[in-house]
DNA sequence: AATGAATGAGCGTTCATTCAT
DNA sequence: GATGAATGAACGCTCATTCAT
């Protein structure tokens, strides 16, 4: 029994159910076979059909999944212009993610760990928006003078570590304490 | 042609070879072949001789890099008593294992991450003797009132990021910048 | 050079090959690379491809094993009424098995002694029908009072120990007086 | 720490522990490093040293075993001779060697199995001492006219099945009716 | 009489991918 | 756009045995 879906319908399909299997057992553990499974296709073969080789499956969940996260990040952001503001609602809303978003998060991270290649490209697109705006907040005199890549990397460390939106609101508490300074 | 040395001396060959295999190629890449290829043993069975079986060999490495760790970490911490210099001490001390011990510190990281029963273990080992040091920081008066789980694990998820001995110390800053409010 | 047939005609292939080195070697030799090179396939993923597992391969022996067995032993108790004679037929039909079909019912014996769950459901299969017609007999007072359940379970291992036709006709002899008595 | 017992100790722990574990696990999974650890021995390399490999071991095994049930067997009919007396205790007290020596009788039936070149042999030799008691039976008039070889291997075809002394007793009656017809 | 250390061969299973329609 | 079938390589682990004192 053949089903004809789109291809772009069935790459989704894919992805999706790439996307909770790394999120639920991890990136070595996401093999063609679990995500089939998962998917209820009928053969990894349909895998294959769709993807050129497994990199190229991860890539797609990844942009799926940085494209759904980022989409929520800039509707959050939209419209605050205080950089105290700002910062705190980056880091709370970035927290937030891990609620709302948890699977795209995960596999993000799952994925930046287990391509090594990939993990420095993904941590400058993730900081060079918070760095700009931290550079922005020196020159109008409201952060103090820190090292800005350090500081919007470490940021971004200390969301990761995060586990609750309580511990968000602790977060940027801290970081705001260390930039206004 | 059979070579046989002591159990001990054998234990520590194939424990260090796979503390810089794991370090190199990550934990999920360290099979037994790659271990022996890389300690230049005859056959993959020395390690099943040895060690009951991976976990056995895993804890073997974790705890053998730990310990290296940590000795490296008493003795740069012995005797520093204020506690702005503690930390200092710590934040740049533990990038520096980053130079100094490389292997140890990544191979670390690699077990906790592939080991999930072992992660929380180890994440309060590491942030208990930080969070003591804060805590009495706040009594003393010399450090602002903040929720000092948040900032330990804060703390430890900077260092993790960290790349660089100039990065250490920017970090430093910004911590006690923190800290000290 | 890749050779396709169907899953229906592979699978019959491996089990059949499969139930012939259980019975030639025993269960526990009948490993993978035997049955394969019994078999002529080309590597031993064709039946990893093929069976879940070795225990769904070994079911799938079973099953074919008996199936072809109980079709047997029905056709050849067909139409008999009388008790006494349904007991010789009974007994010198399961004899005569082990000349016509002598894999199957090794195999069957064979994966029944080594997987021990399975025993004690095959031995009440097997007694079953048997129980039932001696009762019926009793009922019926063709055959004198003993217990059911030690009589059936004494034939099947009294046919278990037959090697010969010969043998069978003398056993059917004795429990036919054991059981007229 | 190196303890030295007689060679004649050291081989009867290793046999005793072989038997336990026969008994316990299945010939198959009796290896050296399950016996080793169940006699509670400090490596493989002692039953290596006492037995010149795992053939030798199981026959010292199957000989002991048998040994021991032999010299209950005559122990218990010693002094019986009326033939149907010798019948029942025959039946019943093989029946009863399941109770008090279940290593033994388990230990000998698995190497049995295990060993294809053995079971013939001590098919017979267990059959023949009944076999001469049925023939001698027959010359008395006491039994009917059967093959004595066929009932002497049913009778142990069904003491081999028997799970209980009460089945133990119903089959020494079954058994009885056959004989004496 | 005993030991410590080492070993080659084999096991079932999983992997992503490729052949052939 | 989709499938069924096949594949070689690698995995951790267990086996009885042997080397060398």
């Amino acid at each position: 029994m053949q089903v004809t879906v789109t291809e772009a319908a069935r790459r989704k399909q894919i992805t999706e159910a790439a996307t909770e299997v790394i999120a639920a057992d991890g990136y070595q553990r996401a093999s063609y076979a679990r995500i089939v499974e998962h998917a209820g296709l009928s053969s990894t073969r349909l895998i294959s059909y769709h993807f050129r080789d497994k990199n190229d499956l991860m890539m797609a969940v990844l942009i799926a999944a940085i494209g759904t996260v980022d989409e929520r990040m800039t509707a959050r952001l939209d419209g605050v212009t205080d950089r105290v503001g700002m910062l705190r609602g980056y880091i709370e809303s970035q927290v937030g993610l891990l609620r709302t978003h948890p699977a795209q998060v995960k596999a993000i991270r799952e994925i930046a760990q287990n391509l090594p290649d990939l993990a420095p490209v993904l941590a400058d697109f993730r900081v060079g928006r918070l760095a700009r705006q931290l550079t922005q907040g020196q020159r109008e005199g409201v952060f103090a003078e820190f090292d800005v890549r350090v500081m919007a990397r470490t940021i971004a460390s200390g969301i990761d570590g995060a586990d609750s939106e309580d511990y968000g609101r602790e977060l940027a508490d801290l970081f705001i304490r260390a930039c206004v300074g």
